[in-house]
DNA sequence: CTTTTTTTGTTCCAAGTCGCATAAAAAGAT
DNA sequence: ATCTTTTTATGCGACTTGGAACAAAAAAAG
């Protein structure tokens, strides 16, 4: 990680024997098997059994159960924000960024191969994190961020008229976050994609008024 | 349970060794750590000491850990809907019902001894969802009954003139669920109680128009 | 070809977890 | 007092889980 001399890509082979995998790939193995039964429900050997990687070098790899799970989680936030800061960046207006921002969390919610998982966060980390400060930090940054883009949404929307000179961005924002976290909640209930759609048109349409 | 020839108080002691527990009560303690840990997070040996009960009554009372927390899972939506329909039931304008209803819901999410745990569907039940479609309907049933209440207060507002003859109180129901669900997961992230009575205050603010 | 380095794959260990079998206790019924 | 019924309490056995030790493999370096 410190001297990176080169890029990344035909560096010198390192010493050693090779990996047989790639980390950022076995890290999103990991990250759907937890994303599945949670974290407390997920075996090392089913992380195993998921990356193709056997225990020890997932030890090697990644560190134990909790820090698999942290990088897994932090990885996920990154996705997440990178599939929501390029919606948002699309111009249009205010109601289509709205919806492109929920159509992107529903590619995310409704990604999973055989299941439908919802949020990663939602459905996993919220769990855990009465019991693990760090855990709670992680979630609640990543929710300040998210709701952070939206009022920053709304209130250039408020300055280009598109909404009314008292509206309050920032009462704005939480319900638009609320609308996304309420989508995640019933994704993973059973809640069909059509009808989450659906809830967030209507949602987007008494936002904007 | 089939013969109950008296109702219940003061009924004549049943036959053999008497309980050292009261089941209701019981029940109660097994959900408050199924709510701490979540189901796959917390072991039988952890009900058993938050109940006092040694796991052989625990199997003989409820059965396995499965049906443990389901029956925990039915109490607490139980309990949740006495006091949304309390809350509901008041008098009063629509924004001030509404409050009520956030209040009563802050108070079951901040209950917990120690630690704050939001809602014990939220934080429990949507991890487990996904693999087991009987969780997977209990959860589902009961938002939907909670869409219900909302949608007929909205619908009661509209017909007295409190919100305007063009709102939709589907669309506002959601919305209003979806300020709830947000208010739970926040509270499980570690946002305070008053910031989430300001956050459910904005968002009547909005609702109402 | 041998040495060094890094990763893989097997195996073991201690603790935890769940269900069950069995004994002990506490009450009413006879 | 003894028997029957119901619950509590103890303990066992099989399995799972997370961690670590250790040897084998694969590659570069000398």
């Amino acid at each position: 990680m410190r001297l990176g001399t080169k890029k990344d890509k035909a560096e010198k082979r390192p010493r050693g024997r090779p990996r047989a995998y790639e980390p950022q790939t076995a890290l999103r193995q990991a990250a759907e098997a937890f994303w599945k039964t949670g974290y407390a429900g997920t075996s090392l050997d089913d992380i195993s059994a998921a990356t193709g990687m056997n225990r020890p070098s997932l030890r090697a790899a990644f560190g134990d159960k909790h820090e698999i799970y942290v990088k897994a989680l932090s990885d996920y936030w990154e996705l997440k924000f990178a599939a929501m800061r390029k919606a948002f960046e699309t111009d249009g207006t205010l109601s289509e960024t709205l919806m492109r921002v929920y159509d992107a969390a529903l590619s995310i919610y409704f990604s999973g191969d055989d299941q439908v998982l919802g949020c990663f966060v939602v459905g996993t980390a919220i769990t855990e994190a009465p019991g693990n400060p760090e855990i709670q930090r992680i979630v609640a940054d990543g929710f300040h961020a998210l709701d952070a883009d939206f009022e920053a949404r709304f209130k250039q929307a408020r300055g280009a008229g598109e909404l009314k000179q008292d509206a309050d961005p920032q009462a704005l924002a939480l319900l638009a976050s609320a609308t996304m976290h309420t989508m995640a909640i019933r994704a993973r209930s059973g809640t069909s994609r059509e009808n989450l759609r659906m809830l967030a048109q209507n949602a987007v349409k008494v936002i904007c008024g």
